[in-house]
DNA sequence: GCATATTGTACGTTAAAACGCACGGAAGGT
DNA sequence: ACCTTCCGTGCGTTTTAACGTACAATATGC
């Protein structure tokens, strides 16, 4: 359940605590919390009020968020290679219902070209390009972007990517949906 | 003395409340605490554990720095921008009301490092890294990313970037505003 | 006008955080 | 052996977080 957060502020206590050399007596004095409270904390015992773990994080010279192994989901993608593909596709952020953002890097063979059906009503997508020379196909007609040029477009309708260049095309389009 | 950090929490709690167009009721049943105990804390009467908080933070799907206020005392010294040439910040995408999102293009010399100042809760970054090796600061620790690797994190809290490799570094930047 | 929800607050009770003190154990000194 | 000192834990009490319910407001409907 809620019991980890618990958890979590035990052990980073403990670690914090033993890395200065402390005891529970003079984390206390430092803290002004009575050790015993700090020992219960530290095994996982009792849960903290927000004022008491103030207390004890300005006693150690720390953020708050050293005593709660902060839940800041990241996530690391190795950006896949594209062997002897046309095209490759790498997801960078999977949708998030929050944002309404998600994020591909798409690589293109020279004279690749790709075609997709009209999203949703209010899509947009955000196109950024980062090597080589593309073209994309949007309301009637295409579009030029070079090397370190980016576009903003509505993809409610039919629109389409190709490689115009003559080297490898690496592009990322981040869509927000409504 | 130590009131504040219920005053902050009080002042985010309600924020995040209303700001979701929740009653006290519906935000007790979202995170399972008692609507009588969700007043307290917005009126600064109880100093929640950090257990209820986690609880109320989870509820409402923020991380719980949205509550804390994150961080003072943290040296950020604010570098000086465009003026000395260790650091360019091109701008790909004006924030836009519509979808929230802004995007920039960073590129930092040898050894830089910049910080930023928490944004206001339920900010998301995303870092997507081009050229050279990073790390980024967030929560209490610094995250190393290398070449073609992507995170996102909340940046309602204090953050920053700095060059760890021996090339130009360049990065992407998307910043989602709620 | 009178009902009927819906909002946030006040009250009384229960569960638990927080305190102070005392206890057993371990390390060091004489 | 001993005494001393420091460590962490257990116990009893006080304080308060947390709950459930009832209440006075303010709207909406009939």
């Amino acid at each position: 359940m809620s019991d980890f957060i618990n958890e979590t502020v035990a052990t980073q206590l403990k670690k914090n605590r033993t890395g200065k050399g402390w005891s529970l007596d003079v984390a206390s004095q430092h803290c002004g919390v009575s050790k015993a409270m700090l020992g219960q904390i530290e095994r996982g015992e009792s849960s903290p009020t927000i004022a008491k773990l103030w207390k004890i994080a300005t006693g150690f010279n720390l953020p708050l968020s050293a005593f709660l192994g902060v839940n800041n989901e990241q996530t690391s993608h190795i950006q896949g290679l594209l062997a002897d593909k046309k095209v490759s596709i790498n997801t960078l952020f999977e949708f998030d219902k929050h944002t309404g953002i998600e994020m591909f890097e798409l690589c293109f063979a020279i004279g690749h070209e790709q075609y997709s059906e009209a999203h949703q009503t209010g899509v947009l997508e955000h196109i950024v390009v980062t090597c080589g020379e593309m073209e994309y196909f949007c309301g009637d007609q295409w579009h030029r972007l070079n090397t370190g040029e980016s576009a903003k477009f509505n993809a409610d309708q039919a629109h389409g990517y190709r490689n115009v260049g003559n080297d490898l095309l690496r592009f990322f389009n981040i869509i927000h949906y409504p």
